[in-house]
DNA sequence: GTCTATACCTGGATAGAC
DNA sequence: GTCTATCCAGGTATAGAC
C-alpha cells in the first residue's frame, strides 16, 4: 500500500461518512492533497473502485478487531463494539455502514455485493456474542439471540444518524437502553 | 393543491426513500410524468423546495395519525407505529428519515431545520407512548422511557437499511426483539 | 402551466506528455 | 505517479414563447 492510496481512502472514508457516497467527488479528494484530479484515478481507476476499496479496508481491520476482542467476555465483547461507535460519535461521522447502506441501491454490483458480504460477518459476529453471553449467563434478553443482535446493531447504526437530525446526543440514550435491557 | 403537485410530490418521495436525496434528478421526475424538466421546476423552483416540502408533507400526514391514534392503548400505538415500517418493507423503500436523515449533512439549511424539528416531533410522540405504557403497566423495560423510545425509533429505522443491504428481513428480526423485550 | 431552448457548472473519466 | 488538456454526460436552473 503506497502513502498516497491510504491518504485518499482515509479522506474518502471521512466524506463517504459525512456528506455519502453519492455527494462527494474526486475533486473533494484531490483538493486537500494538492494533487490533480487525475492522480485519484490513477490509484482509483473509476469511483466504484474507490467504494469498494473502502469497505474492503472496512472489514480488513474489523477482522482484525474480532481477533483482539475474542479473549474478552461477552459484555466486553459487546462494549468494545459499541466502543465503534463512540468513536464515530467523537469524530461527528455516520457509522460506515449507515453511510454505505443508505445508499445501496445506487451502487454498482460489485459494490452491493462487499457490502452485503460486511453486513453478514458483522451480524454473524455479533450474534454469537449475544448467543455466548446468554449461555454464560450475563445476558438476560427474552427472544432468540440473532433477533437481539440485530436490534441491537440497528439501533446504534441510527442512533449516529438521529444524533446529527436531532441535534441531540441519541447515541448515548440508545446505549444507556441496550445497556439497561441486556 | 393541485393534482400535477401531488403526483411530484409522490414520485420524489419515492425517489428520496429508494435512491437518496443526492442521487435523483428533475428527469428522474418529469420523465414518468411525460412533462418536461422545466414543468417540474414551475411548481418548485430548486430541488431545496422540494425537498422541504416531502418534508412538511410527511409530518402533515403523521400529525393525523398521531390523532387517529390517540384513542388505543400503548402497545397498540406502538404497533400502528412499527406498521409506518411494514409499510416501507412491503415496497422495498427506506423510511422517510432514514433516506432524509442519512444526507443531513448535504441539505440547505432550511431542509436542516424542517428536519430537525420532524424527528423532535416523532421522538416526542413515541417517548409519552413508551412512559404511558409504563404507568399502565403494559410495558416492563427497563430504564428511562426516552432512551427506550430512541433506542426502539433507531432500531426500526436501520432496519429497513439493513434488511436491503443482507437481503434478508431484518425488519421481522427486530421487530420480534423489539416486543420481547417491551 | 407547460413548452423549447439554452446557459452554466460539476462530475467522471481518459489520452498523452513529463 | 502526476501533470495538462480535454471530452462527454448529466444536473440545476432560467428566459421567453405559447
Amino acid at each position: 500500500m503506497s502513502e498516497m492510496r491510504e491518504q485518499i481512502l482515509d479522506l474518502a472514508e471521512v466524506l463517504i461518512r459525512s456528506k455519502g457516497y453519492n455527494a462527494f467527488s474526486y475533486k473533494d479528494i484531490s483538493t486537500p492533497l494538492e494533487v490533480k484530479n487525475a492522480a485519484i484515478h490513477y490509484h482509483f481507476p473509476t469511483k466504484a473502485d474507490l467504494g469498494k476499496a473502502i469497505i474492503d479496508r472496512t472489514m480488513e481491520k474489523f477482522a482484525v478487531e474480532k481477533v483482539n476482542w475474542s479473549v474478552l467476555p461477552p459484555l466486553k465483547q459487546l462494549e468494545a463494539f459499541i466502543g465503534i461507535y463512540d468513536k464515530s460519535y467523537a469524530s461527528k461521522l455516520a457509522c460506515f455502514m449507515g453511510a454505505m447502506g443508505s445508499a445501496y441501491e445506487t451502487f454498482p454490483p460489485k459494490m452491493q455485493e462487499s457490502l452485503t458480504a460486511a453486513s453478514q460477518e458483522i451480524r454473524v459476529w455479533l450474534r454469537e456474542v449475544f448467543e455466548n453471553g446468554r449461555k454464560l449467563g450475563n445476558f438476560n434478553f427474552k427472544g432468540e439471540a440473532s433477533d437481539k443482535a440485530d436490534e441491537v446493531v440497528s439501533a446504534l447504526l441510527s442512533s449516529l444518524i438521529l444524533s446529527r437530525v436531532t441535534k441531540e446526543n441519541v447515541l448515548a440514550t440508545v446505549k444507556r437502553s441496550i445497556l439497561e435491557n441486556i
